[in-house]
DNA sequence: CTGTTAGCGCCTTCAG
DNA sequence: CTGAAGGCGCTAACAG
């Protein structure tokens, strides 16, 4: 049934009668007015015939580019960074170029070997979410030409262009909220010094509480990691210190999570618990089934997405037409930061509102 | 700083004062034992001095293999497929292959397009998570010597060998412990025929319902989409005309969190509801924070993803060894099922103990 | 509009 | 152990 070898170029030249070239330039829209209607039928007969198909790794090889970019994040099953990825992947799909994903599982030094992998593919860009705060593994790449940017997350050192949220307002907004409602002991809980966002975010917060003439406990600053067990291992020390705030601003939803599942334990094991407000980045469909949930800060992914992916794109094609342009930048980076939105979540998560209506 | 054309094998070869044979032996540690020591020194020395790095492009286009295994899923966003993914990555990047992910966007014509975008760029296989219930884009591309597998779906008319879950004994298990609580009056929510998962699943229950001698009311089982915006219609629909269930069973995690989504916005709307007793498929983090669930249904996600990608692999490697093998079965396909855990969750979601033990 | 001709960078026999 | 040489399949000048 099959064909022994796969059909080439050679093959349908060949059966359609005509040179290589003209069969190539048939298939390349961009060509495909430099052949006759008669010629181009022939080839795209002679073509089914043989069941072929263009071998596209050998198109890279001559033509230097691969019409794909690369985008690096720190964990796939991560809801947060999987839509960013789809946004992109969207505007890529339209612009012609393939999505390729990769985990960095949260290490730098996976993030550098992926990051060495693609090179050596020839993706024509690559979108970092960086693991971590090293940089110079990515300016190194730049350096050589590679098209890179940054989306989320920022890297110290680092002379590559971002985009981002608006972190350290909305963590300011946040802690605002709960100042407005009243508290006055509020604590921070989550990410660490070498994530960007985290940073930022605890910046805000600091920054609210100054402005509102409330002195920070210190001791109500718990930073350690940004996963599901930290905000676990976090809330529960301050449990067994008798430390409890009336409320807090978690760093981002997993951290949120790990609070609040502490808490529930807590309850569940009959001791009664005060209740503390919650402020917290990100929502998701499950927002409004989490108790002590008041605001929450949401970012705007699909813009997020969007703007990175329309930025890679412009990159590469400076980068093809000014072969050594690459992306390190003569002077400063430039860096986009896009709002967040502060709601109450009281009447109920507007993302699962969002998402009910959407048609299936 | 940087040359202005990439370092070529030649460039390495001609520094080194040896051929470019032995350049590429000695990157090649398959043959690095047919090179002597001192070359290998100097080509190693000539490739830092030069910045070198291979060029997997030129190399596959010898070689016919990317080193590369291709996943589609219907969505990146979507906490099961990607922890599905992440599984699989970890066996791949063990054996020296590269994961690249593409969503089909719940849509078979996506799939299609990505398929054979995949099979120009030459990936050596490629697992699928199907989209829908057609399957002759696939047999074909497996006809044509692609190393194919499927993964949690199933596809009709397809001769494809397969991972997936014990869809039906599970949904026949959560229906049972319902039964075994008491309930009579159990509704089904969720999915349609022209999904595998939803198939079984709605089997199951039917089979759990006559076992137990209960006849199922008809107007209890709400079929349409596997989505949240499903879900929330679905029991929308069953709140309007007053059918209310004693309890149900939900297709999976999404149309559950739809369902809960309306009770929730009806309940708030202060009308009272009878407790409805829920059993789901699939466990989140969330899952304690969600009332009414009783039971889930819990897949083994990181089983499935190990099986599959070893499964593949060794595909692959039959297809290297007898290049016409590709993947259709003479005879029937294989499939392998893997049991699905029955878990009450009254006693705390076990997604979120594994989660909370992690080492961040 | 079409054909001819060189490679892209690498691997891999086949002789030394 | 090493080198020379011939492609992998395609495209991009350059001539017709």
């Amino acid at each position: 049934m099959s064909r022994k070898q796969k059909a080439t170029v050679r093959d349908v030249a060949a059966l359609a009668g005509l040179s290589t070239a003209t069969v190539s330039r048939a298939f390349d829209p961009a060509f495909a007015h430099l052949v006759s209607e008669e010629s181009r039928q022939r080839v795209m007969a002679a073509a089914a015939q043989l069941n072929y198909t263009k071998n596209h790794v050998a198109r890279s090889l001559k033509t230097r580019s691969t019409k794909t970019i690369a985008v690096i994040a720190p964990e796939l099953a991560n809801d947060f960074f999987m839509e960013l990825t789809e946004a992109m992947e969207r505007v890529f799909e339209q612009a012609g170029y393939t999505l390729l994903v990769a985990s960095s599982s949260n290490s730098v030094k996976e993030e550098q070997k992926r990051l060495t992998l693609f090179a050596e593919r020839l993706v024509d860009g690559i979108v970092v979410i960086p693991a971590g705060d090293v940089g110079e593994h990515l300016n190194q790449l730049g350096r050589q030409g590679m098209p890179l940017l940054l989306v989320d997350r920022l890297v110290t050192g680092s002379d590559l262009d971002a985009v981002l949220s608006e972190n350290e307002a909305g963590a300011r907004s946040l802690t605002e909220a709960l100042v407005g409602d009243g508290y006055r002991e509020i604590a921070f809980i989550g990410g660490d010094c070498t994530v960007s966002t985290a940073r930022e975010r605890l910046a805000g917060y600091r920054c609210a509480m100054e402005d509102a003439g409330l002195t920070i406990r210190e001791e109500l600053v718990r930073l350690g990691g940004l996963g599901i067990a930290d905000g676990y291992r976090l809330m529960g020390e301050l449990l067994e210190e008798q430390k409890l705030p009336e409320a807090l601003v978690a760093v981002n939803l997993l951290v949120h999570l790990g609070i609040q599942r502490r808490l529930l334990e807590e309850q569940r094991k009959g001791r009664s618990l005060p209740p503390i407000a919650i402020a917290a980045f990100d929502e998701t469909v499950y927002s409004a089934f989490l108790p002590l949930l008041r605001y929450v800060a949401v970012q705007d992914v699909s813009g997020l997405g969007e703007r990175a992916a329309r930025w890679i794109l412009k990159k590469v094609d400076e980068a093809k037409a000014i072969p050594q342009a690459g992306s390190v930048n003569a002077q400063e980076p430039e860096i986009v930061r896009l709002p967040v939105t502060i709601m109450p979540v009281n009447r109920g998560s507007f993302k699962t509102q969002e998402v009910l209506k959407e048609q299936p």
